[in-house]
DNA sequence: CCTGGTACTCGGTATCACCAAGTACCACTA
DNA sequence: TAGTGGTACTTGGTGATACCGAGTACCAGG
């Protein structure tokens, strides 16, 4: 499946906040976990951008850490302001899945 | 609901092909469609570009007739090609909500 | 050493929806 | 007959977002 990148636009970092909020991670790992999850053609980079507009937008708390194997980690967590922006993700994504499903139907 | 409009990316245009494809109609009647489906700020000019870039992408067949209350419409219906997109589309949306949902469960 | 996996950074690009303003056609009304 | 309001399409510019590619750096094992 392939092409899904216009589609995930608006919702991948609201993916990246949920992964962050059910447990402190870093961008690496983040990644794999995208990948992994059927994501599989999310690179590095598209999350890295997403991390650092979490960060200047004050929704994570960041915290470096070294790895043991490799550079140091960036680890993040949600602070309030993330939790609520999660919520609201995750009341839009219900509101747009609602509506379009029912377009699906041929609701008229 | 507003501040959809970065997670309707991608989407829109789908729910556009939808439209048109359960029946023929035009760029103004579509866009109260949207409106009344639940997409309330979706706006003229955003369907319209939409439009343009399916006549573009050859995925429709525009045919324009007199309306008695206004301008002259362009009626747009899928051919071939547009109901290909259709399906992919659909196959796409599918996919991605099955992904999210399994991260919404928790899914590891 | 040197390869490969881990880990982050940065500059540029493309896509897509939005916005604003404009054109135009018609019916109704004062 | 001038004005208003609803219908209908066009166009140029903007901003947000994900992608891409190249680069830096650290470490372990062969």
């Amino acid at each position: 499946m392939d092409g899904l990148t216009e589609m995930l636009k608006g919702t991948l970092e609201g993916c990246v906040l949920e992964i962050i909020g059910s447990e402190e991670t870093y961008g690496y790992a983040i990644t794999r976990r995208l990948n992994e999850l059927g994501f599989a053609d999310v690179v590095e980079g598209t999350v890295y951008t997403i991390l650092l507009r979490l960060e200047k937008n004050g929704l994570v708390q960041v915290t470096k850490r070294p790895s043991g194997l490799g550079p140091p980690r960036k680890f993040y967590a949600l602070n309030d302001a993330g939790r609520e922006e999660l919520a609201t993700f995750w009341a839009k994504w219900e509101y747009i899945t609602s509506r379009i499903d029912k377009l699906k139907e041929g609701g008229r």
